[in-house]
RNA sequence: GCCGCGUUGGUCAAGUGGUUAAGACGCCUCCCUUUCACGGAGGAUACACGGGUUCGAAUCCCGUACGUGGUACCA
């Protein structure tokens, strides 16, 4: 049998580390068994649907190399992938339990769900749910007579669908990564299956989606553990029971003051969401791991370390290499806090790692939005070489490798002054001359000639390397300054000294 | 409150009854470097607590504490 697995996010929440991880280990898992990764859209919530908000999740599906085999705009042979799609579905399946004595109706209205929890709300139980003993006095068809019920429902009167628990039953399964849960049926409530608009809530859409798309495994958030026994009892009540998924529950990840949340990005500095995310209620832009400059294998590698390693050392890994290595039985249980200096560290390693031509594409964008000129692909490529060992994230190429492609606007005069003179201003000028006859040149020339001027002068070399180096650069930054020059080429390095000169 | 899940250095983590309790990030020191980094060599810091079980427990069991999730006609 094909190993199938999906990944249902709410298209109305933004794609976040914990989700971003989740469907990471769900393609993971699916390519390493040669199977399906389907992507299906929980957009049963309609008061929160946001026009634009499931592209979002695909283009970051795209950017982290994730590329679902059946999805809404990749199809399938299960569409509709969209569940607001496939709202007639589910009804009947309810229904269903109805009849079996496993579901009823619930007339109660809003209002009255409100009044019941006011009611019965006590300070050791603050928050009364809808269970084995409050249903008994609520306004539903296992008080109400048969012919109530059929004439409610012939009147229209608004109604949901509920999950009838059964007492006193122990309820358990086998979790992939936590080994064997169990809960008891008392201590779980009559989640509504069947919403009055005739949109299904969550519980019911997930296992007859999973049951009609034939998914064979489901790993999601730790925060479902507390609905499992729900869906359980469908997959039984339905008669599905022999064709239920494996199940696995990811930890949480962590923000710094325990759980991860949208506001600590813009409290804590560092970006929560794959990419740019704007929320629609608020109107609030996040950035994003993309455009704060991270590089896609480096944010999939650090959050496929996040809660799982292979057992060696290894901590880089390629996607292909995740894919061969990835088991489920090494992913953690506790959940982990996300240290935003090991991501840059991430980031760091393989701006390190990654062939130059490929780093390049990523970095151009951000050279050009700086105005630097990027047409000389091999002198791009010389330079970012030269200079990504200095690179944590992409946007600093603009600061390391912009004076090379364009004169630095502003010089740190201040950390030349001081030890400026006379005779070091003549230095220069002398060297100007000499760089201007030069016949070769390269590195190894115009360090000769400077540092023969230098002996003849009686000036240290070091006295004078500061000060070239501000005159090139602009800041006390970079590699060898005689490399600099080799680069820039004898023109751009006189100008630039000539420049320095007028200044000081 | 109740229910579920968890707890190895500041953080990520290896470890599955006998180890000097790995490694990485960060931090500190030194070396390299007449800039900034990279790199190299060192260093400090951990088994939440209390009871068992056992010749022996970070590892197994039970409590407690703490953290976290759920407790919605959200997902």
């Amino acid at each position: 049998m094909s190993v199938r697995v999906r990944f249902a996010p709410s298209p109305t929440g933004g794609l976040h580390l914990g989700g971003v991880r989740t469907v990471l280990y769900n393609y993971l898992f699916a390519k390493k068994h040669g199977g399906e990764f389907i992507v299906r859209i929980e957009d049963t919530d309609q008061t929160r649907f946001v026009e634009g908000a499931e592209n979002y999740i695909f283009e970051c599906l795209q950017w982290c190399g994730l590329e679902p085999d059946e999805s809404p705009v990749h199809g399938g042979a299960y569409a509709p992938y969209r569940q607001s799609e496939r709202k007639e579905l589910y009804r009947k399946y309810a229904e269903t339990l109805v009849t079996q004595g496993h579901a009823y109706y619930a007339f109660d209205t809003k209002a009255e769900l409100e009044k019941m929890r006011e009611e019965f709300k006590t300070a050791e139980n603050p928050s009364p749910q809808y269970d084995l003993s409050i249903r008994k006095k609520m306004r539903n068809s296992l008080n109400l007579t048969n012919d109530e019920v059929k004439d409610l429902l012939e009147q229209n009167i608004p109604h949901v669908i509920r999950i009838k628990m059964p007492d006193n039953e122990i309820i358990s399964f086998t979790d992939l990564i936590r080994g064997e849960i169990s809960f008891e049926t008392n201590f779980v409530d009559d989640k509504v299956l069947l919403k009055a608009d005739g949109m299904p809530t969550y519980h019911l859409a997930v296992v007859v989606d999973d049951y009609l798309m034939k998914i064979t495994h489901a790993f999601r958030g730790e925060e479902w553990l507390p609905s499992a026994p729900v869906h359980l009892l469908l997959w039984k009540y339905l008669g599905w029971q022999n064709q239920m998924p494996k199940w696995a529950h990811l930890p949480l990840i962590l923000g710094p003051n325990g759980k991860l949340s949208k506001r600590d990005g813009a409290k804590f500095g560092f970006p929560v969401f794959a990419m740019n995310w704007k929320d629609n209620k608020t109107n609030e832009l996040t950035e994003g791991f993309k455009e704060k400059g991270f590089l896609p294998e480096a944010f999939i590698n650090l959050l496929a370390v996040l809660g799982w390693n292979d057992g060696t050392e290894q901590e880089l890994f390629t996607m292909e290499e995740l894919i061969d290595k990835f088991s489920l039985d090494r992913v953690h249980v506790a959940g982990a806090k996300f240290d935003y200096e090991k991501a840059k560290w991430f980031n760091h390693e393989w701006i390190k790692r990654l062939q130059i031509s490929d780093l390049r594409l990523q970095i151009e964008p951000y050279l050009i939005s700086n105005r630097i000129d990027t047409t000389d692909k091999a002198k791009l490529e010389t330079v970012i070489e030269l200079v990504k060992d200095r690179c944590t994230l992409l946007p600093d190429f603009v600061q390391h490798a912009g004076f090379f492609f364009k004169a630095p606007t502003t010089l740190d005069i201040e950390a030349v002054k001081p030890k400026w003179n006379e005779e070091k201003k003549l230095f220069f000028e002398i060297y100007i001359g000499k760089l201007n006859a030069l016949a070769n040149w390269n590195m190894a020339e115009i360090e000769n000639i400077f540092k023969e001027l230098a002996t003849e002068k009686n000036i240290k070399p070091g006295e004078l390397q500061l000060p070239m180096r501000i005159m090139l650069v602009g800041a006390k930054f970079g590699p060898a300054v005689m490399q600099i020059a080799e680069i820039i080429g004898k023109e751009e390095t006189v100008k630039r000294i000539e420049y320095a000169l007028r200044l000081l």
